[in-house]
DNA sequence: ATTCTGCATGGATTG
DNA sequence: AATCCATGCAGAATC
C-alpha cells in the first residue's frame, strides 16, 4: 500500500486551504511556519509557482497515478539486491519509481513530507534508439544540473535541528546524496521506518536560480526535474577507467532492475545535446553488488568533471527521462568543510576543496530555462591533470575525493534552494479531497497517513481585513479576474469563472471584479515588494537581514507611512494561518492598523508596545547623545541615523544564531516583509510578553506619532515613572525578548508556536 | 606495454 | 557485525 504522509504540524485546513499557497498580500506573512520556518531567505517566487502550477498541470491527470506494474521476473538467482528493488521490479518499464519509495522526512515540525512524485510513465525511452540494442536503454541527459520545483525534501526543520543525531548525517553525509535510498529496502514499512529516527536522507537538488545558466535543455515546457540523487566523483569514478560507482541503494531504487551482471545500456544526453551510453551493471561484492555505470569517461571528459565534482541525477517529467547534472568543486574551502571532520589521513576536508560552482538545470524547459552556466567551467585551472587532478595526491589523499564524507556534502545553498523548491511545490500541495488520514505518531511527531496521494490545486490569495475577516481570491485562467471565495476551498489546478459556484453573480468572465483595480494593485504590489526584497536579501547576510520584532517596530515608526496603504491591500499583521475561529492571543487581539488601539489604550499588548517603544526611543535617544559627544562617530554613515533607531537592538539580533536556523531565515523572511513594510509581526508566542508586541495591535501609526514626541513626554503618557530604569530593565528584556523570539523560531519558530498554540483552536 | 575487465580488499559508516 | 563503496589488483584483451 502506498502512504502519504504529511506532518500534522500543518494543519489540514492550512494546506486545503492554500494559506501555505498565498502569494498575493505577503508573501512571507501568509506562509506557514511549518515550512516557512525550514526556508532560507527566499520567499516564493511567483513564477516559479505558476510555473509549478503549469507542472501540476500537466501532470496532474495522472501525475499521481499508480503506475502501471509490468513485472519484470528477476532471476531467482538474484541475491538480496534483487529484493531491494521494489520500485524498478514493481514498475517495471518505469525507469524511475518514486512511486515505492517511502516517505522519509525528518521529524520536523511542520515537514510536509509526500513521497510520490511520479509513477505513471514508463520511463524507459527505446523509441529513440540509434542503434540497435539487446536491452531497454534509458536516456539520461547528462551535465544538466538539477534543480526542481517538483521535489519532495523531507523538510529539516527545526525539531531536526533541535535533534543533532538526525541532521548530522545529513549534513557530513552518508554516503551519498541519495533519495530515500535506505529506505527502499524497507519500502513497505514506512513507519517503522520512519521511527527508527526518520533518518534524514534528504534529496538534495537545486531548483533554477535566476541568471543561472541560458541553454535549453529539457523538452518540454512543462517538463520538471525530479532529483534523485547525487554522489560526488570519487578519483575512480573521474579516472580514466571510466567506471563511476552507483551508490547500491540508489542504483537499486532508480535504476532499472538488472539479473545479469552484464547490465543495461543506458543512454544519456550530455549539454551540448550529445548522447552518450553507459552501461549500468553491478558486480557481486559480498554477498551483494556495486552497481556502476561503464563507459562514463568520455562523458566526464566532456563536461570537465574531475574528483571532487558531483553529479546528479534526476529526472524529467513527464516522461521519467533521466538527467543527469553536475556541479563543480572549486578550490575555495566550502563552509561545510569545517563541519567535516579532519579524515583518517589527517588532511582537512578543505584541502580538498569543495566549494562548489553550481550549474544548473532548469525546473523545466522554457521560461527560465537555463543551464549550465557554470561560474567556472572553463574558468578553471584547467590543468592538463584535469581530469585526475587527485591523482596526483598522495595516494590516501586521492581516496578521500571520493570519501563518504564528502559524498554527503550538504551545501547550504543547496538546502536553500531546495527548501525554497519545497516550500514552492508546497504550496500547491494538499491533502487529497477526500482524505481520512490516520494519525501516526512517530519519534513524537504525529503525521498525517493518506491513502490517496496530494493533489494540487491553484494557487490563491488570502486576505485578512482589519476586522479579521479573512478572504481568499483566485484568478480566473480565462479573464484573470479575481474572484473572491470561501476561504476553505481548494480550487482545482484550472479553475475560471464558471467554476465560481460560490458566487453566481461572478460565475461568468463577463462580470465584473470585486476587488478593484487599486486593491488588486496592492496585492500585486505587496507580492512583487517581497521578490525584490528576497533577490537584494540574497546579497546579506542572515544577520543583516534579521529585522527583529522591535526593529519592525522601529521600522514602522519610520516606514509608518506605507502601513495604511500595505494594510487597505490586504495584508494584515495578524498572523494569516490563523483561521477564523482562532482564540489564540494573536487572533483575539483587534489587528494592528490605524485606529484599533487609542493611545490611551491600557491593554496589556498596548502597555508592553509602548514601554519597548518607548526603550527604542531612549536608545535612540541614547545614541544621538553619544554622536554629539563623540565627533569621531561624524565619519560614520549619515544613512546609519536612518537605522539607529533600530540599529541597536538590530545588534541584538546580530548576535543572535541563526547560523543552522533555517526556521529562523524563513522567519526572517517574513520579518524583514513585515519591517520593510512597517507593520509588525504578530505571529508570536501567546505567552511571551514580547511576542505580545510584536502581536500588538497597537497602531503603528500612533508609535509614529509617538516617536515624534520627546521621550519624556511619552514616558509620562504611558505613565513610566523612571525613564532610567525603564531602560534598564527593558533593554536587557528587550535583548532576551529578541533571543527569546530566535530561539523559538528556532526550536519551531514562532510560527510554530502560534500555528501549536492555534492548532487546538482550529 | 597498455588498457580493459572482473573481482577482492579494506576503510568508513551504519545498525 | 554488517554493509557500503573507493580502490587495488590480477588476468585477459588489445595495441
Amino acid at each position: 500500500m502506498e502512504l502519504y504522509f504529511f506532518l500534522l504540524q500543518i494543519r489540514r485546513d492550512e494546506i486545503s486551504n492554500g494559506f501555505d499557497a498565498v502569494t498575493g498580500g505577503n508573501v512571507g506573512l501568509l506562509r506557514p511556519a511549518s515550512v516557512k520556518d525550514q526556508v532560507v531567505g527566499n520567499g516564493t517566487n511567483e513564477e516559479k509557482l505558476l510555473e509549478l502550477c503549469n507542472i501540476m498541470e500537466a501532470n496532474e491527470p495522472d501525475h499521481f497515478q499508480k503506475s502501471q506494474r509490468v513485472d519484470r521476473s528477476a532471476s531467482p538467482a538474484q541475491n538480496r539486491g534483487e529484493n531491494l528493488r521494489n520500485p524498478f521490479g514493481e514498475v517495471g518499464s518505469s525507469f524511475f519509481n518514486m512511486n515505492k519509495i517511502p516517505v522519509n522526512c525528518q521529524p520536523s515540525v511542520g515537514s510536509f513530507t509526500y513521497s510520490k512524485l511520479d509513477t505513471s510513465r514508463p520511463h524507459l525511452e527505446l523509441k529513440d534508439m540509434k542503434e540497435p540494442l539487446t536491452q531497454p536503454s534509458l536516456n539520461i541527459t547528462l551535465g544538466v544540473p538539477l534543480g526542481t520545483p517538483n521535489f519532495v525534501v523531507p523538510c529539516s526543520g527545526s525539531a531536526a535541528q533541535e535533534d543533532e543525531k538526525s541532521i548530522l548525517p545529513y549534513q557530513q553525509g552518508q554516503r551519498s546524496r541519495p533519495i530515500f535510498p535506505k529506505l527502499i529496502k524497507t519500502g513497505t514499512t514506512v513507519n517503522s521506518e520512519a521511527r527508527k529516527g526518520m533518518a534524514p536522507l534528504v534529496r538534495i537538488a537545486r531548483p533554477p536560480a535566476e541568471g543561472r545558466g541560458k541553454n535549453q535543455l529539457l523538452p518540454s515546457l512543462n517538463s520538471t526535474i525530479v532529483p534523485l540523487f547525487e554522489k560526488v566523483l570519487s578519483a575512480s569514478d573521474a579516472g580514466r577507467i571510466g567506471r563511476l560507482v552507483l551508490p547500491k541503494a540508489c542504483a537499486e531504487a532508480y535504476f532499472p532492475p538488472i539479473s545479469q551482471s552484464e547490465g543495461l545500456p543506458v543512454r544519456v544526453q550530455d549539454v551540448k545535446g550529445n548522447e552518450w551510453t553507459f552501461q549500468f551493471r553491478f558486480w557481486p561484492n559480498n554477498n551483494s553488488r556495486m552497481y556502476v555505470l561503464e563507459g562514463v569517461t568520455p562523458c566526464i571528459q566532456s563536461m570537465q568533471l574531475r574528483a571532487g565534482d558531483t553529479v546528479t541525477f534526476s529526472r524529467i517529467d513527464p516522461g521519467g527521462q533521466l538527467v543527469m547534472g553536475f556541479r563543480k568543486a572549486t578550490n575555495s574551502t566550502d563552509v561545510q568543510d569545517a563541519k567535516i571532520p579532519t579524515l583518517s589521513n589527517g588532511s582537512h576536508p578543505g584541502d580538498a576543496s569543495f566549494s562548489r560552482v553550481f550549474q544548473n538545470l532548469p525546473s523545466r524547459a522554457g521560461g527560465d530555462a537555463s543551464l549550465h552556466k557554470s561560474e567556472n567551467f572553463g574558468g578553471r585551472s584547467n590543468d592538463a591533470s584535469g581530469q585526475q587532478p587527485m591523482l596526483t595526491m598522495e595516494k590516501k589523499g586521492a581516496r578521500n575525493i571520493g570519501s563518504k564524507s564528502k559524498r554527503l556534502l550538504m551545501h547550504s545553498e543547496d538546502a536553500l534552494e531546495l527548501r525554497l523548491t519545497w516550500e514552492e511545490a508546497q504550496d500547491l500541495l494538499r491533502p487529497p479531497p477526500s482524505a481520512n488520514p490516520t494519525i501516526v505518531t512517530i519519534d513524537d511527531h504525529e503525521f498525517e497517513e493518506y491513502d490517496e496521494p496530494p493533489v494540487f490545486g491553484k494557487r490563491t490569495i488570502f486576505t485578512a481585513r482589519p476586522t479579521g475577516e479573512q478572504k481568499q481570491w483566485a484568478q480566473c485562467d480565462d479573464c484573470s479576474k479575481w474572484r473572491r471565495l470561501p476561504v476553505d476551498v481548494l480550487l482545482p489546478p484550472k479553475w475560471s469563472c464558471s467554476d465560481n459556484v460560490w458566487d453566481l453573480s461572478r460565475c461568468t468572465c463577463s462580470a465584473p471584479e470585486e476587488i478593484s483595480t487599486k486593491e488588486q494593485e496592492n496585492l500585486l504590489r505587496a507580492s512583487k515588494d517581497f521578490k525584490k526584497r528576497k533577490i537584494g536579501k540574497s546579497q546579506k547576510s542572515i544577520q543583516e537581514l534579521e529585522p527583529s520584532g522591535l526593529d519592525a517596530l522601529a521600522s514602522a515608526a519610520v516606514l509608518g507611512d506605507s502601513i495604511a496603504d500595505l494594510q487597505e491591500s490586504g495584508t494584515t499583521t495578524r498572523h494569516p494561518r490563523h483561521r477564523p475561529g482562532c482564540t489564540c492571543i494573536v487572533c483575539i487581539q483587534p489587528p494592528s492598523g490605524k485606529g484599533k488601539h487609542k493611545s490611551t489604550c491600557t491593554c496589556n499588548v498596548c502597555l508592553t508596545v509602548k514601554r519597548r517603544f518607548k526603550t527604542l526611543m531612549l536608545r535612540k535617544k541614547k545614541r544621538q547623545s553619544e554622536r554629539e559627544v563623540e565627533p569621531l562617530l561624524q565619519d560614520r554613515n549619515p544613512q546609519l541615523d536612518e537605522t539607529e533607531m533600530s540599529g541597536t537592538l538590530k545588534g541584538t539580533s546580530l548576535q543572535t544564531n541563526y547560523s543552522e536556523n533555517e526556521g529562523s531565515q524563513s522567519r526572517m523572511k517574513d520579518e524583514e516583509a513585515a519591517s520593510s513594510s512597517g507593520q509588525i509581526d504578530l505571529n508570536c508566542h501567546p505567552d511571551r510578553e514580547d511576542m505580545e508586541l510584536e502581536g500588538a495591535g497597537l497602531s503603528t501609526i500612533s508609535l509614529v506619532e509617538a516617536a515624534s514626541q520627546p521621550v519624556d513626554s511619552y514616558s509620562k503618557q504611558i505613565g513610566v515613572s523612571s525613564v532610567t530604569s525603564e531602560q534598564q530593565s527593558s533593554q536587557p528584556s528587550s535583548m532576551e525578548s529578541e533571543r527569546r523570539l530566535s530561539g523559538e523560531v528556532y526550536h519551531g519558530s514562532g510560527h510554530e508556536s502560534t500555528s501549536d498554540g492555534c492548532r487546538e483552536h482550529h
